[in-house]
DNA sequence: CTTCTGAGG
DNA sequence: CCTCTGAAG
């Protein structure tokens, strides 16, 4: 049994005062995928930084406040590497691997993108060398017969049921077509998308609501954070729930744990 | 009668939510001197900006979210006045004039500085320039028979009773032995330090204390925020308080109001 | 420690 | 609307 976390905590620094430590001390999770931690190791106090039970492996972005990604395990890790090998983005606080025995764990952060900006050129440059990355990681892992699983914000909404106003965001970063094209690619390339197969029925789940406006209140969410494996491990996900919080006062970030037991 | 209470808000919107606008309901004040607004007349709520019952003149500094005066009155002024005449201070959001009958109100922040940076000369020139005013100001007003009062953060406590640390601070910005001396010869040509002459005994009454460690739980503050009046004016005061807010949690600023009556 | 800002989300 | 930053206090 393998259960696993992912969750963009917005600043890990404002969630672990909003109840994050508390939701960390509660969890059955064996592994915690995170984003956008947004602090360095130093800034983070000893409970959230290493917290009893846990092993803890951090990847700041070289821009303070910025991005930052981490994986918390029960078990050590084997290894730890940060970054996919990119010249641009090995230190932009995006990607973080462990390996656990049998099975490699990835916490994903992947560009926001804005329409009409470098920073929508910033996330095709993403999609196109991270595409890479994946297809190497497969073929690797196959040959050492080891599972994948990436967990994290992938800030794309795959097909129209993962968002609740699909038909005013097609020009919206995170709905675009080519996006959505690039995902498709990623979950016909050997990796699944393990939410959506344990819940093939939409809309939803989602795991991200704008604090602008009643996004929360009314439900006006996006499926932008996945869990997407090797189908021997996809295979072998028995459950996954999105732990959206009970009301709006109690989030501690803007987006909600996607958490997924594997029997593995 | 005529009461006047100077208060450095530090951030008219932050004091608005944290209380100011419930102390301003409540004041028997006549009128309201104002430092640190930080904030553009459209930035405010109607409540804050106009409110019912007084006349509003701000003086914003050009530079967003920095300084900033103000002058609430009840009674209309005869008029009103920003800056002192100075090409570097007039849009620094500094000073701020008005015309009641037979009384000349301003409202002054004067830069706090910052020991060994350029934020030092700065004040330092001011206080040069403002020294300048102040004479004319007094000559002008007493050739029209008028009185004046400057209300306002001077940001230099004038004497050891001035402050609690005298000693530790003798280096600081804001007890210089070069500042103390100007607000000295302020005091001796023609100018009344009003509240040191109803209370002559220090130490205090202190009008500001830090944010930082537990300043105002100890009570470690700083006399820096003055109502400073020509004689006929001074001479006619009554009463002297500063408001010091009954807890840590019940401020709404870093400072207090100073309020004075005056049988005028 | 607090209030602003502006970037980023 | 929220979380960072950095300047200013």
């Amino acid at each position: 049994m393998l259960t696993l976390s992912t969750v963009n905590v917005n600043g890990l620094r404002a969630a672990a005062k909003k109840g994050f430590v508390e939701w960390l001390a509660g969890t059955g999770a064996d592994v915690i995928c995170m984003q956008e931690t947004r602090a360095e190791a130093d800034q983070l106090t000893a409970e959230v930084r290493e917290p009893e039970g846990w092993h803890t492996a951090l990847a700041p972005s070289s821009a303070k406040g910025r991005a930052g990604v981490a994986i918390y395990s029960r078990a050590e890790p084997e290894s730890v590497r940060v970054g996919f090998g990119s010249a641009e983005f090995d230190d932009s606080g995006r990607y973080l691997e462990i390996d656990l025995p049998g099975v490699t764990i990835a916490s994903l952060y992947l560009p926001s993108g804005e329409v009409g900006t470098p920073r929508q050129d910033e996330k095709e440059r993403f999609m196109k060398e991270f595409g890479e990355h994946l297809a190497g990681l497969r073929e690797r892992a196959a040959s050492a017969d080891r599972e994948v699983v990436i967990c994290g914000d992938w800030n794309i909404a795959h097909r129209e049921a993962d968002l609740k106003n699909w038909k005013a965001n097609q020009k919206s970063a995170g709905f675009l077509p080519e996006e959505r094209a690039w995902l498709t690619d990623v979950f016909e390339s050997g990796y699944t998308d393990v939410v959506r197969t344990l819940h093939p029925e939409g809309p939803g789940p989602y795991s991200w609501w704008s604090y602008r406006g009643k996004a929360f209140d009314n439900d006006s969410g996006w499926r932008i954070d996945y869990q997407v494996a090797t189908p021997g491990l996809a295979g072998r996900a028995t459950e996954a729930v999105v732990e959206r919080a009970p009301s709006y006062d109690q989030r501690w970030s803007d987006h909600a744990p996607v958490t997924v037991t594997y029997d593995f």
